[in-house]
DNA sequence: ATTGACAGATTGTATGACAATATGGGAGAA
DNA sequence: TTCTCCCATATTGTCATACAATCTGTCAAT
């Protein structure tokens, strides 16, 4: 390389960007369950910070579409309805076939070998005992191997959002095998250097992976389901 | 309709709520440049409102794009570079399409005429005099009628960060008769209820913009653009 | 002209206060 | 008993203030 990167990350710090993080992180992994409320003082003292501070965390994340806020109620956990995830499956399936035909065209040699290291790991049962992590790690190379930044951001976006369904994981559980098959073909078209066809498989993929969850909401309906008081 | 909607919104209030808006408009509208630098104790006073809250409405606009934050120097409106328009127009050409794609399929006969009259209402002088509003009206009924409402979010994040290049919308007066003609086939389109093309003239109706944009670009290279103290 | 140090300005975070609104519970009525 | 109304309490919405951390520009010294 011909220039040597001397920039020194400052925004490791900032409190405010470490809360939002932990915040994100407790909602995505279930340290509250969708639709619970998240009362303020309590949060506070939980995280040891100011009122101050902890409004503006919220305020991003329900920016990014993780909380909602009810006026004089308070905010809680964003809940996901069928239709919604219908809507977000949709579109991460275009968009997914974008970044999976961009990644076939722009991403450097190096990003295709790691892509299929990745997979490979996908394959061993250490992966499988924490699928969620070993499964981002594969997104995280497609998404940076794209070429295209504003996919990455918006594909998160929904990704976080349906991360909120997660008893649709467990339902995942069994749909292993076809998952990392469906995975191999597209790290395959990727390796040929095919777009058009590793954009399809992409949206095929994610396609499937709607059904399943489709199917998962119509068992899990609750004809009157009461809100705990 | 069967029942009648008695629902009284309070979210008309909020103050948090309308000062988030009121500065949305202020970046997207042009009364801060792109780059501007935004000093906390300015906008208090010209909103007449307290840091807290004009603090949390920052962190919702950062959340959104709008404005980036450095810490310890402050927010600035955000910037947008040759690459990330590229990248925006992408993936606003696949959102674009999934959005006219849904409009044909699940639009109610009333939103088709809607759309039909307002792309009559495009056509008068009265809407060229502020095209960007006229516009976005056209799009708000696309928008509400594709039958998928997180589509709707995205492009309309989308949309507020191509607005921070307001040149471009310059150049768009002189593209408007062949916009008119893109958008009336777009149209016709629907009103076959032909799902394919329309969804298609879409993704081509974005890939000309895209287009202009580009060349937008190209002209206004700033070789060694000075950084005013 | 360059370096260095200092003063002022701005941001980051915390605290306390008070008004507005929601919530739960009890007194009283049917 | 059950329902209704009202109130005490809790929580949120917003403000003012304070102080530490950091940036920025200036001015003196070399």
């Amino acid at each position: 390389m011909s220039t040597m990167d001397l920039h020194i990350p400052r925004e490791v710090s900032s409190l405010r960007q470490q809360v939002t993080d932990r915040l994100r992180d407790a909602i995505l992994y279930g340290a509250f369950e969708p639709g619970q409320k998240l009362v303020e003082r309590e949060l506070c003292e939980q995280l040891g910070i100011s009122r101050t501070l902890l409004r503006e965390a919220l305020q991003h994340l329900q920016a990014e579409g993780l909380i909602v806020n009810v006026p004089h109620k308070g905010p809680s956990v964003a809940v996901i309805d069928a239709q919604e995830a219908r809507e977000i499956y949709q579109v991460r399936q275009s968009l997914e076939a974008l970044a999976g035909e961009g990644f076939a065209r722009n991403a450097t040699d190096d990003q295709v070998r790691r892509l299929r290291l990745c997979l490979n790991y996908l394959h061993t049962p250490d992966a499988a005992a924490n699928m969620l992590v070993a499964k981002n790690g594969f997104y995280a190379i497609l998404l940076e191997g794209c070429g295209n930044n504003v996919v990455g951001q918006m594909l998160t976006q929904l990704n976080n959002r349906v991360t909120l369904l997660r008893r649709v994981s467990l339902a995942k559980q069994g749909r292993l095998p076809e998952t990392l098959k469906e995975l191999g073909a597209i790290v395959d078209a990727i390796e040929a250097r095919d777009p058009e066809l590793a954009g399809r498989l992409c949206a095929q993929h994610v396609a499937k992976a709607a059904e399943v969850v489709a199917g998962q909401f119509a068992n899990t309906t609750e004809p009157n389901r009461k809100p705990e008081k």
